[in-house]
DNA sequence: CAAGAACGTTTCATATGATAATTATGACTC
DNA sequence: GAGTCATAATTATCATATGAAACGTTCTTG
């Protein structure tokens, strides 16, 4: 690019995180998930330390962390390799967000949603059995301010996601509450695809139907509301692809 | 070993893992889950280093790796701090593992199940519809080895976990896909409690029916045959708790 | 006396250089 | 040609020094 010049600018360096060591997870991350080093080779710990000029310290633990999360695995001699998608931690907001950010894959969109409406009805259904006062203002806290999207008064998209989390978190089963953070960060990051959806999806009436179902304790009608909104995501993203398989 | 000498024995270092870093890993993560730090305070790296006889650069990979799984966080000057067991992730059989491991609770059995229970009916609904024969015939397998199990040629376990595994597979689903793991793991951690329960579980007629709903494209018959199969287990582990809230 | 600025302490963050452990690769022997 | 072994490349580990950030303390000052 630069026409120019022989003499090599410094990168960047690392900038995105608290400091550069999640800066430089983030930088690698992203890259490993846009398929940059595509099951080639991957640089060698001295190279990447160049390569984004910070010292070799940082490089080993930001790649430590790569692995922690799935998407690298290092070895003596071998180097450090990427590591098949099979393997990396999808339930990992991180990654989760580099491969939603990459290229608005509308599959992973779908694959996303078809996690969903196996859980969330399931998470909603055990809410109205176990949910306390607190679960239940929380939840009713999301409707309103749904409502008040409705009228411009607050982001409808914010709105929605309170209002799911404040579900699963009423379900106090820890890996359904484990969820929350990954249904924020995908209903957030994929907010170019679910915009034109969402003026159908931010059904208030429908979402109303799961609160009083889990407020008056009916398992199985707060499960089928659920399932009835999370089901009709399903079916616009679906629409949207003439054929999948 | 070694049995005479003055000289002080070197810690037992750590050990488990293919190297320090790994070891130190799992001993902490393992400390960390069974509440060793409870709340209070976390050793200081070097504290942490010294007392597990390893260098700071082993010990800082290390925590940036729990610190990746959900673990920890750190910061200069206030230190290392556990986080609230919220933001752990999970879905990271390492962290599971350790879970399942520090005391056998019934209760994480149960969650668990509260989860298997969302997931697989789904995942074999949508098996039926995308499996392909390689699917089919993982799925096979496994239900021959439950068959074979039962006169006694197989182990029953390995069977069941091998069948569950083929379906979450046939999903196609990455999000299902990576829970095979988490199921994995889960299922042979928690054997002891499983194992009264199994002679029942290992209903291999209702698992015949999961099949061949599958193989004949039953997307319905499939996800309701897996529902009544985790649907008993879960009945059987509530048996077994008075009362839970 | 109180408010705020300067300073110091503690802890993690980063950099660097040296050495050990591991193992893929190719040379070598038979 | 098959098996064995030396070599080299790469990560793993260690040690030490320095920087940066957060918090408390003290000192100044109105």
């Amino acid at each position: 690019m630069a026409g120019s010049s022989h003499l090599i600018v410094d990168e960047p360096v690392v900038q995105l995180g608290r400091n550069l060591t999640f800066g430089l997870l983030d930088s690698i991350g992203r890259a490993i998930v846009t398929g940059q080093f595509g099951s080639a080779v991957f640089p060698t710990e001295a190279e990447l330390a160049k390569q984004h000029g910070v010292s070799r310290s940082v490089t080993r633990e930001a790649v430590k962390m790569l692995t922690a999360k799935g998407l690298l695995s290092a070895r003596p001699r071998q180097g450090t390799i990427v590591q098949p998608t099979s393997s990396w931690n999808l339930f990992d907001a991180d990654v989760l967000r580099w491969m939603l950010e990459r290229q608005l894959s509308i599959d992973l969109l779908r694959q996303f949603n078809e996690l969903r409406v196996a859980v969330e009805p399931e998470a909603a259904s055990l809410a109205a059995r176990v949910a306390g006062e607190d679960d239940i203002r929380r939840i009713d806290e999301g409707l309103c301010r749904m409502q008040a999207a409705e009228c411009g008064f607050d982001d409808p998209l914010e709105a929605d996601i309170a209002f799911h989390v404040a579900v699963l978190r009423a379900s106090k089963n820890p890996f359904y509450i484990q969820l929350r953070e990954v249904v924020s960060t995908a209903l957030r990051t994929s907010i170019r695809f679910t915009n034109r959806i969402k003026g159908r999806t931010a059904d208030v009436a429908e979402h109303a139907k799961v609160r009083d179902a889990i407020a008056s304790r009916d398992p199985d009608v707060a499960r089928i509301a659920m399932r009835t909104i999370i089901g009709d995501v399903l079916v616009l993203i679906e629409d949207r692809i003439p054929s999948i398989e």
